[in-house]
RNA sequence: GGCCCCAUCGUCUAACGGUUAGGACGCCGGCUUUUCAAGCCGUUAAUCCGGGUUCGAUUCCCGGUGGGGUCACCA
C-alpha cells in the first residue's frame, strides 16, 4: 500500500505583524507534516488588495525563519489568480455559481457584478480530528458571494482552489474557522476537489477570555521578539497551550515535539496567553545555550545597541538572572555591571548597611580579606579559589561582617552578584585594589 | 439574537468509571555562601449547577448556566 503524501499548509494574510496564534497553527501544521513525512508549505492570502501591504509579505517569511518553522514551499495566493478565474467561469458555465447584478454595498450607487455560488443548501457534516463530527445548517447562508467579480476572487474561493490544487490533505486551523468549514466544503463539492480532513485548534485567549488579538493585546511575534524572547522559548510555550505529552516533562525542542505531538491530545477549549509561563519557558531555554551561542544571541538582540567588551565574562551570570534577552541587555544599560569597567567609589554607610560591625570591625576585617587574598596565586583567582580561602575567616568572625563590606568593596552596589564571583571577574589585581581603597574609606 | 464550539486549582493542564484529584507557572513561606537574582524544599488552591445511568461518576447521557467563536462584496 501506498499512502497518500501528507501535505498541510499554514495561509496567513499580510495585514501586519504575525499574530503569536499563526505561529501556533504554523507550529502544528508543521509538527504535523514532518512527524508523517509529509509536507507543509506557507501560502500568503494576498487577494484583498486594499488592506494588504507589500512590507508585511517580506515580514512574514522573515517571522518563519525567524521561529525555525521553514516552509518546503511557499508561495502568494495572488500568484495563481488566473487558476481562480478559470475555474470562477467555469462554475459559473456549469450553472453551480452565477453572476449577480448588485448595488454594491458600501456605495449603493454603484452597480456591481459579483459572483454567488447556488446553495444547495444542505445540511454539512464534517469529521474533526479534535471535535468530531460537526454538522451545521447552510441553509442561512443562502446563495453567498465567492467573487467581488468574475476576475476577483474572495477569500473562501481563493483557499478552497489552492488548496484542492496543492492537494492539501489536512487543514488543521484555529477555532474560528470551524462555521467556515461548510461554507468551504459547498465550493469544494462544487468544484469537484476532494475533501480533505479537518481540525480545529482552541483559540488563544486574552485574560478576559476574548480572542487574543495583536491590537489590545500586542499578541504579535515582532512585539516578543523585540522583548527578547527567543524562538525555542516561545514554541515550546506556544505548543503547550493546548497540548502536553501525557508526561510531566514540558521542556521540548521543535525536534522532541514532532516525536512527541499528538494531535489527539489537543485540548477542545481556549488558553488563555500567559505571558510569565511564557517567560518561564524562555528562561529554561536560554539557560540551555552555550555561552557562545548566547553571546550571539544577545549581540544579534542588541542591534545597534552597543554591548560591552566584557560581555564574555558576565554571560553566565547574566543568562542565570535574565527571563529574556531584553532584561538581559536592559541589566547592562541599567549599570549592574558597571564595576567591570568603571571605578568605584562609596560612601562608608553603604560599606557598613549589611554588616552590622562598626566601621573599625569592619576596616579590620578588610584588611585581613586583603591579605588572605593576597596570598593566592595570581593564576586560576577563582571564585571557587577566592571562597576557600576567605569564607573560614568570614565563618569564624561573622560572615555578614565580613562579605558584605567585601562584597561593596568589590561592586561599589547595594545589589550585586556574591563576593566571590565578584573576585574572578575582575582578577586579584583589581580585586586587591579596590579592598584596599575600600579599607581607606573607613 | 441564529448557528456552532467549549467547561478540573488564579493560569496551562493530568487522571482504562474506583487516585489522599497529580504536575507546571504564579502567589506565599522556608533553606542555601552576607545583598539582589538563580537554585532547592514546602504551603495554599479546582472537578460550574441539576437530573439521570451505575455498586461507584471529574470521567457516560440529558437539561440548565456560564464563556467563547461565527454570522462581509475581510482573511
Amino acid at each position: 500500500m501506498n499512502p497518500k503524501k501528507i501535505i498541510t499548509r499554514i495561509a496567513p494574510s499580510p495585514t501586519g505583524q504575525m499574530h503569536i496564534g499563526t505561529v501556533r497553527t504554523a507550529l502544528f501544521n508543521y509538527i504535523f507534516a514532518k512527524q508523517h513525512g509529509g509536507t507543509y508549505f506557507v501560502r500568503i492570502e494576498d487577494t484583498d488588495r486594499e488592506r494588504n501591504k507589500e512590507e508585511w509579505v517580506d515580514a512574514i517569511w522573515q517571522d518563519f525563519e525567524w521561529c525555525g518553522l521553514i516552509p518546503d514551499q511557499k508561495y502568494r495566493q495572488s500568484e495563481h489568480i488566473e487558476r481562480h478565474k478559470e475555474l470562477l467561469k467555469s462554475l459559473v458555465a456549469s450553472g453551480k455559481a452565477y453572476i449577480s447584478k448588485e448595488s454594491k454595498k458600501d456605495d449603493p450607487s454603484k452597480e456591481v457584478e459579483v459572483v454567488r455560488l447556488k446553495n444547495p443548501g444542505t445540511s454539512i457534516t464534517f469529521d474533526d480530528l479534535i471535535r468530531g463530527s460537526v454538522t451545521i445548517d447552510t441553509t442561512d447562508l443562502g446563495d453567498f458571494v465567492i467573487a467581488r467579480a468574475i476576475d476577483d476572487p474572495l477569500y473562501h474561493f481563493a483557499v478552497v482552489v489552492d488548496d484542492g490544487d496543492a492537494g492539501v490533505t489536512h487543514v488543521l486551523r484555529a477555532e474560528e474557522h470551524i462555521s467556515n468549514t461548510p461554507r468551504q466544503i459547498l465550493i469544494l463539492e462544487a468544484l469537484g476537489f476532494e475533501r480533505p480532513t479537518y481540525a480545529h485548534f482552541p483559540l488563544i485567549l486574552a485574560p478576559d477570555r476574548t480572542k487574543l488579538s495583536k491590537r489590545k493585546h500586542g499578541a504579535s511575534i515582532e512585539n516578543y521578539r523585540a522583548q527578547g524572547f527567543i524562538p525555542e522559548g516561545m514554541i515550546n510555550y506556544l505548543a503547550f497551550l493546548g497540548w502536553n505529552p501525557g508526561t510531566e516533562e514540558e521542556l521540548f525542542t521543535l525536534d522532541e515535539l514532532i516525536e512527541q505531538f499528538s494531535i489527539d491530545k489537543l485540548q477542545k477549549s481556549g488558553a488563555i496567553f500567559d505571558e510569565t509561563k511564557m517567560r518561564w519557558f524562555n528562561h529554561e531555554h536560554l539557560k540551555k545555550l552555550s555561552d557562545d551561542e548566547f553571546t550571539q544571541r544577545l549581540t544579534a538582540f542588541a542591534g545597534k545597541r552597543p554591548t560591552p567588551q566584557y560581555l564574555g565574562k558576565i554571560i553566565s551570570l547574566l543568562r542565570e538572572r535574565s527571563q529574556t534577552l531584553g532584561e538581559a541587555l536592559q541589566a547592562i544599560t541599567d549599570g549592574e555591571f558597571a564595576f567591570m569597567e568603571d571605578e568605584v567609589t562609596y560612601a562608608p554607610e553603604l560599606l557598613l548597611q549589611g554588616a552590622k560591625v562598626d566601621a573599625s570591625v569592619a576596616k579590620q576585617h578588610l584588611q585581613k580579606v586583603l591579605e588572605i587574598l593576597e596570598a593566592l596565586p595570581h593564576e586560576n583567582f577563582t571564585a571557587e579559589r577566592a571562597k576557600e580561602a576567605v569564607f573560614p575567616y568570614a565563618t569564624e568572625q561573622g560572615r555578614s561582617g565580613v562579605l558584605w563590606p567585601m562584597r561593596v568593596a568589590l561592586s561599589g552596589k547595594e545589589k550585586s552578584p556574591d563576593p566571590f564571583a565578584l573576585c574572578a571577574l575582575l582578577g586579584k589585581e583589581k580585586t586587591l585594589e579596590r579592598i584596599a581603597q575600600a579599607s581607606h574609606v573607613l
